[in-house]
DNA sequence: CATTTTCGCTGAAATCTCTTCATAAATCTA
DNA sequence: TAGATTTATGAAGAGATTTCAGCGAAAATG
């Protein structure tokens, strides 16, 4: 084994290919096959070419691998929020199945705007990512989504659904929500509510509330009272007040998703009622939490890292050109959890037209 | 404004610097300084580029730039899991700091596991990411850790208390886990117990153990009772009863994260045991659900959002070679949080030696 | 008025790291 | 010795930045 003059390779700057061919006292080229497995090379030349490597620590540069072979074993993954269970769990499903492939995982989250989400898209193109798994605030109208689509990048919608021609995998919304109402119904609820957040930032609140009609209209009960909040509302417990001043006689809500819920009860007790005697609350997604909480949460529930792990698989799929996943039937990609969140109709607001307590808190909410 | 004979431009393959110059009938240097504002260029020049650029939809490709520029704007993120809603605020926190700056951010999750993580960082590093932020299982032995410290790439440690000369942003586990023993004397409380992950997964817990002995020392309680269980454990409440049978007379538990406390409260409540009446649980890291299941959970309140900000933030001062941002005084990094799940040791316990409810549930954790 | 200086603009060429392709050199067979 | 193998190597190319030298034209100088 021969002995270089070694005066402390500087670590900062990593080794390159060149610096391992010199000091092999041979071609890049050669380096290149030796450590790739690419071609033939003597034995005496891959020892050298080894021993170098080992010496130098030499370690691949992906962004030159990238340049050359224009692939970057590197997937962007767009969601709104880690904040929310969901998303947390999806983004882990789909971290999980690239991790696994060799892929690693560019995440952005948007915060609910689409400005953020259609720019964050242009970057992570720029960036030559070979694919995306992500969960736009509007499919139909998603500029960075149109942009994906533009460049045939592989890629699959996580969440929403699928406008014609996508990928998706997401829950059924419309049949969830039609379900939703036949638990209100078998409850004996009539006047029921929507929660959501505000439509432009979540096209799946859209398609629950959609929905969400639509059951109401084939049980014969009376359009459903609509209340869209911000997404950084801070005092929803007055909105809520306002909301059941306006529609009293709503003894039913439906929250787009489960950390509304969650609030929503919340906000509800704060304002000196109780869940489920004066309201039931119903929400969406099925998050853990919802469990524990005393009343738990009757929800629809779902599993947002299957689907992580299939909307990843449905990319990679794409991007080998091989068969795509078999995707769960979308009526069954949910189901249904009881809650104490949800009872029957007492007997004293079967006929009530007014709700009586309405004790203003004096505690804001932080 | 002249044109060309487009016929269709294919957008499949982005159009190049070289593109750009052959139709703005200049050289590739002129595009590169009149889009970068890097050199002086006639109004007319500056035009026709600006005109072809348009007309291609061009933009420059990072993988391009970085290898020239040896710098990719991506920073790695390694944290052990996304399930647990500290992490994935923190990372929410790292996220969004690094999106301000213009960084993105490369995301792994190791699953406690660290072969995963070093394994992780070397790829990060190929990569060429301009900087970590890294939760690591144990700070001390990680050789993920140690190849970054050679290679002297920017980081920053997140949850990990710092080893000497490492920038880190963490909560005293020594100090909180102090605390929690005064909770818990403070309530009457003096045989206690000790729940977490198996120490090598996670140097966070051997932390908060150590202060918990220290401060079961100090206000001369006997050592804790012991009980390290795997990451993927399914049968908790068996573990429990077991761990009960063994120290009958504990009567508070400090599990050593929140996840963990709420999944022994469950469990307790399997075997047949009542909290907080049989035995007080405290939790630690204060995530939302803590307040909304039943009982409350006594715990640690931090705030891993700002935590995740303020690695980030370092980091991006180490980048910029910039001071180093200010971190919160290690001594109030956290809070307690009274909660149901602690209540003052009830008469009957106190002299009581031994658990007497015992009844095996039939149901099967799944 | 002729000549030099200056200065704004410009494009060719080198560089960054890696892979591939074609070619050259060395070895072995017939 | 010609031809077939086996090895080894240089050069080109992938997309961008940057240095450097050149080219005019205008200004300054003698």
């Amino acid at each position: 084994m021969e002995t270089f003059p070694l005066g402390g390779w500087n670590l900062r700057q990593p080794a390159t290919i060149k610096d391992v061919a010199r000091h092999a006292k041979c071609g890049v080229a050669t380096v290149s096959r030796v450590l790739n497995n690419t071609g033939p090379a003597s034995a005496d030349t891959r020892e050298r070419v080894l021993a170098a490597v080992k010496e130098l620590q030499f370690e691949f540069s992906e962004v030159g691998r990238s340049l050359q072979s224009s692939t970057t074993r590197t997937i962007g993954c767009v969601v709104p929020s880690l904040a929310n269970p969901v998303y947390a769990d999806a983004v882990q499903g789909v971290q999980e199945t690239f991790h696994e492939a060799g892929y690693q995982t560019l995440l952005v989250c948007t915060n609910y705007d689409s400005e953020v989400e259609s720019q964050a898209i242009r970057t992570l193109m720029a960036k030559q990512v070979d694919g995306f798994v992500l969960t736009v605030s509007d499919a139909l109208s998603s500029q960075g989504l149109r942009s994906i689509q533009n460049r045939e990048v592989p890629h699959c919608l996580l969440f929403n659904t699928a406008p014609r021609d996508e990928q998706s995998w997401a829950v059924d919304d419309h049949s969830a929500a039609l379900r939703v109402v036949d638990e209100f119904v078998e409850m004996d609820h009539v006047h029921l509510g929507f929660l959501a957040l505000k439509f432009k930032t979540s096209d799946r609140a859209r398609q629950r509330y959609e929905g969400f009609i639509e059951g109401c209209f084939r049980n014969k009960l009376e359009r459903p009272a609509l209340l869209e909040i911000e997404e950084d509302t801070q005092d929803l417990h007055i909105l809520l007040a306002d909301f059941l001043k306006e529609n009293p006689s709503v003894t039913g809500i439906f929250a787009s998703n489960d950390i509304l819920a969650l609030a929503t009860i919340r906000s509800l007790r704060a304002i000196g009622l109780r869940v489920p005697n004066d309201i039931s609350v119903v929400g969406f997604d099925g998050i853990q939490v919802g469990e524990m909480v005393d009343p738990s949460l009757a929800t629809i529930v779902t599993d947002p890292r299957m689907l992580g792990h299939g909307a990843a698989q449905t990319v990679l799929s794409v991007i080998n050109k091989s068969e795509l996943p078999a995707q769960p039937d979308p009526e069954f990609s949910f189901n249904f959890r009881h809650g104490g969140s949800l009872s029957p109709l007492t007997a004293e607001r079967k006929g009530d037209e007014k709700i009586t307590a309405f004790s203003t808190p004096n505690q804001t909410a932080q």
